[in-house]
This record gives structure tokens, sequence and C-alpha cells, in this order.
DNA sequence: CTGTTAGCGCTTTCAC
DNA sequence: GTGAAAGCGCTAACAG
């Protein structure tokens, strides 16, 4: 009795509003609530007002979790990233997101990074486990472990910002953008300022994206006919401390035997170097070039100004967005592979 | 007949295993196999092997809609969060993302950057609707509204890195540092430097945290004898562009009545402070000191070198998470407020 | 310790 | 155009 008074009119139970409790508050079927809700063109317009108006005033909203057990969709994307503090996965999450958005569906933020105890495994049962409509993967692991596993999961898949090799090259869905040029261009700018003897500080040597710039970079220096050295080349992190560290070790050193000019294959390390050439009291782009890889916000900025290469980033998101959508629309769609233009952008790291 | 040969031992039906067909092939009832999944201790341990040997044999995952629907809990948390290219957001979220993942809750990325046609609305319906057991608000549109729309989901709540001004300061958890000593530090350092005219560059006035920082900078200099003279502040946006622009304003005048510093209340604006100065040909420290706030990534870079006030970014997401698991392990457990300290970093932009 | 039973709140045939 | 009834896949009482 005393509680009555505080169960809104319709409701007979505590807990969340059901649609069954506006169904009896607007004295019709809870089938009629669930087709007004969902605006169901047969239900006549006076009913649904009405029905609309009683939800409303109930506070009612449609749980998700019965709606997607039998619709087995959930109007969500999983978006599989590595470290959120590298600007260039902010970016395309931020571009997804919004597109996500504009398409009603939600983000489900899953990090392939593998912070030990097999979580990326858990990750992927709560992928198979119906939770996500689709997935989207920004590269980072490296290695196509982490690929091979989410195409395993059996969801709509693209992979974004990252080359994919081997057996699964003709079967997944992705974007990227044209390395292979990319790293040509810088070659080439290099060679037309004046640079012979050049060195490059790269990434992981297994990193697929990574290794096509390498490649375009050799190749054109190669067709130019002043082939790469060898030893002038170190691999390691994409950080800037391993940038400021290989290039100490390439920088230090008699001036007839100090490199020109430092490819960084992405901008980190291509600040790295910059750092680098500051400590060593070398002069950037007199005594050194430098090069880098991506365009952050950070590398046109005055104290920077760094020539690098720049993807179509927002773009390239908006196209995975797309992607991923056309194959949610039709699993038998054929393949998509996207490779996006590249730019190069001229800045005083190597203006002459 | 010749489809039978498809559909592995134990199902009847086409779709995703289910823990009924698991049941079957392992000769238990589902209640067993759920109870053997979930680690019941009251499952005899060779049944729980049998079941669960049988259930990676037929690919069986637990239906997260259907385990959702009967619990209540979803093991997800909303993070609404701002644009996520400003880094401050992002490294939150990533630590934020970790601590979850460590938990065993996953992160669901909504924006509550307002892209008209209240998306925003409805993202709050999807909160209500049962889709995540928690939420952590970063910062980002101005006013409170949101914080309100946010607390009147009726989930558990923790904002971050805002102050939280009116009627709900005494109600939402919350962690954020001491804008105030903030201020403060900074205004002592260049007073200390020598300073005396002093201009601000600041963001919009209705943000809590950054009018806080303001207030105790101005209070800091008036209480050392040298108020600050209100022609010289501007307000606009936390960008660069506009700190350039500003600083501009304020800085291309003659030398006699030119700011000897500025105080840009982020680092971004700090920045573009910088920026202008570059371009006016003013030289930093000398000609002019500039400050920011934050401590971003790039602020300690040797080309940028930029004095500012460090939070302790990492403590107080993971302050944030400690926060909102109390709150959804008791709905009635006292408030939570925490402020954290703020520590002055110098570098070279002030350096004399 | 295991099985039976009854829903969670919704969508969706199928009648009317 | 609307209602009745079934059931999505799972968990949780309650028996035994």
């Amino acid at each position: 009795m005393s509680d009555s008074a505080v169960i809104p009119p319709g409701r007979d139970h505590d807990g969340p509003v059901t649609g069954y409790d506006v169904a009896r508050a607007a004295g019709v079927s809870q089938s009629t609530v669930s087709r007004a809700l969902r605006g169901d063109a047969r239900v006549v317009a006076q009913t649904r007002e009405h029905v609309l108006q009683v939800a409303r005033e109930l506070g009612y909203v449609v749980n998700q979790s019965a709606r997607s057990l039998i619709t087995r969709r959930t109007c969500t994307i999983a978006i599989v990233s590595g470290d959120l503090r590298n600007p260039a996965y902010s970016l395309l999450i931020q571009v997804l997101q919004e597109q996500f958005h504009a398409r009603d569906h939600r983000v489900l933020l899953l990090s392939d990074h593998d912070e030990g105890a097999g979580r990326f495994e858990r990750d992927l049962d709560s992928l198979r486990g119906g939770l996500v409509d689709g997935i989207v993967h920004i590269s980072a692991r490296t290695g196509s472990s982490a690929v091979a596993d989410l195409v395993g999961v059996g969801l709509p898949l693209v992979v974004l910002n990252r080359d994919v090799e081997g057996r699964l090259a003709r079967v997944v869905d992705r974007v990227t953008s044209d390395n292979l040029t990319g790293g040509r261009l810088l070659a080439a700018h290099l060679h037309e300022r004046g640079a012979r003897r050049i060195a490059v500080v790269g990434g992981p040597a297994d990193n697929p994206s990574l290794r096509r710039r390498a490649r375009g970079f050799a190749r054109e220096l190669a067709r130019l006919g002043s082939p790469l050295d060898p030893s002038l080349i170190r691999r390691g992190t994409v950080t800037s401390a391993f940038g400021v560290s290989a290039a100490l070790e390439l920088l230090d050193v008699p001036a007839a035997r100090r490199p020109e000019a430092v490819f960084g294959e992405t901008d980190y390390i291509a600040l790295g170097v910059l750092e680098a050439a500051a400590q060593l009291g070398l002069r950037v782009p007199g005594d050194l070039q430098v090069v880098g890889y991506n365009d952050l916000e950070w590398a046109g900025w005055t104290m920077i100004d760094l020539t690098t290469v720049r993807q179509p980033m927002r773009e390239m998101a908006q196209a995975a967005g797309d992607a991923l959508f056309a194959r949610m629309a039709d699993p038998h769609a054929p393949q998509v592979v996207r490779n996006f233009g590249v730019e190069l952008v001229e800045r005083g790291s190597t203006r002459s």
C-alpha cells in the first residue's frame, strides 16, 4: 500500500520501465508499443502519438540487450587500436567515430596491445559474443597475427592504415595509402636537394607499411644512381627516443663520414633525429637534412618545420567506414582494397 | 541430408552455437554449461572440464546480449569525451581503458560534441537503455549542461578533469587537479623572473577549470603587488590559432607597452603565443617569457621547451576509475571529490 | 552436485 | 491496424 504510491501509473514492479508498462498505461498491446517506437508504418498515426506520449511520460527507453538478443544487431562497431597517445590513431578514431555516429552506430574501443594474460583473446571472445556488428582494425601490433585473429571472428572487418601481406592479402578489406610512392617522393626530394650520403632510421622490420616505405625510398635512390649504404640503416621502435639514439650514433662522426640527410620512417622518429642534431650542434637543413612521414599536426609548427609525407587520413578513415558498412550490408560483396595517394610536404628541414 | 553434414555434432540449427548445443553435445543440462563456463564452484571438476572441452570444440562463446538481459550488467563503461585530437583526452582515455580492461570491463566511446540534431540526446538514451554499467565524463562541452544530462541518466558517474560548480557540486563524484594552485605557481614564477607587465590568453570564460586557473594566477599577482591589467587579457578558444592571433594583437606594439610575459591558459594557446613571438622576431625568453598549462608531450621537446604546469594525468585517470568502481559497488557510498596537486615545470621559455 | 523451470524485455510471425 | 503468443540465449531460483 505505502509502496504503491511510489510506482508510476501502469506499473506494478520496480526496476526500469518496460515496453509492457507503456502498453498497459497506453491501453494497447506490447507489439503496438514496439511498432510505434520504431516508426513502423502499419501503426496508425493517432495510436503512435499516444504511445509515444505515454512512453515519454513514463521515461521509457528500449532495453538494448533485449533488442539485440532478438535482432542480432547491436549498432556498435569495434575499433581495435593501438596506444591512443599516438596521434595518428586518435585522429583516425575521431573521424571514424563521427562517421559511425552519423550512421547511428556506436563505438566500442578495444586495444590490440597485448598487456599479458591473453587479454586480447578475451576481447576476441567478446566480439564473437555478438557485442558488435563490425570491426575496424587500426594497425599497431606488428606481425599479422592480430589481423588473422580478427578475421577469425567472422565479422565484417576493415583494416585501416596497414598493408596486409601473405595469405590474407586477397581476403581482407582494407584501406591504406601508397607507402611505396611516399618513400619514393622523399628519396627523390633529398636527391634533388643534393643529398647523396643518406641514412635511414626506421621502425620494426616486420611492419608491412614501414617496410614498403623503406623499399620505395631505397628503390628510388638506386634508380637515381646513389643506392642506400646498408651500414647507414638503423631499425628500432617508432619513438623519438629511438630516433635520438640512432641519430646520435649515425651523426656523431667526422664530418666527412657524416650523412647529409636522414629519413625517419615516421615523424616521431624524425623528431628524435632533429633533437639529436640540435644536441650535436648540427644545423638543419644546412648541415643535415631531415625528412619524416605522416605529417602529424606538429610537423608544420614553426619550431619543427619538418619535410614529410602526408597521407589523407580523414579520407582514409571515411573510406574505411564506407567499406565496413558496405561489407555489413553484403557479406558477399567483392573485396575492397583502397590505396590512397600521398603527397610530399616540403618544409624547412630540407629547404636549401 | 547434404546439409546435415555441415552442422557440427550436437546441433540441429544454423546460426551461432548456443549453450543448449553444448549441453546436448556434452550430455548435461544447459545450467551446468552456464555454471561450468562461469567457473561456478558447485560444478564438479570433471564435469566442468568435459563441458569446457566440448564448448571449445564447438567454438561456443556466450552471447553477451542474453547474458546482460538477465544479469543487468554489461561489463562496459562509457567514456564521454570531446575531440580525441586533443592529446589530453587521448591520454586519459588510454589510461582509463587500460584500467577498465584490467578489471574486465570494456569501453564504449561516446562524444559529447554536439554535432547538431540531438545526437547527444540519443546517446543519453543508449546509456539509459542498459548499454553500460557506468560513465566517465571527460570535460569538453563548456557549461555544465552535459554533466547535468549525464547525472540524469542515473548511472554511476565520475567527472574527470573538470571542476563542477553550482547545484551539482555536492553531488557528483569527480577527480580534478588544483587549478587554483597551478595558476598561482605560474604567477609567482613569472614575478620572480622579473615580469611585471603580464598578459593572459585564455579559453572560454565559462570553462570552470580554466576559470580557476586564471583566478589563481590573478590572485597571486595581486598578492605580489602587481595586479593583472585587465586590458591585457584575451579570451577565445583553446587553439593555437587563437593563441597566435591574440598574441599578435598583444605583442605587436612598441616595446615600452609590450608585455614581458604571456600566460597561455593551455599549452596549445601558449604554443600559438610562441609562434606569434617568432613571427614578430621576439626572442624567448629574452624579449618575452611564455608559460602554458598541461605539460603536453611536446612541451618538453627542445624546440619548444615551454614552462608549464603538470597535472598528474595518469594518477587522475586511475583515481577516476577507482571512484567509478567504488560507486558501482555501492551507490550509497559518500561522494568522492579528489583534487590532485600540480607541479611547476620550469623550462627554457622562462629561464633567465 | 545437477536438472527443471521460469523468466529477463524485446521483436516478430501469425491470426483476426 | 492491432493483439496474442512464441522465443532469442542466457541466468537463477528451486527442487531433488
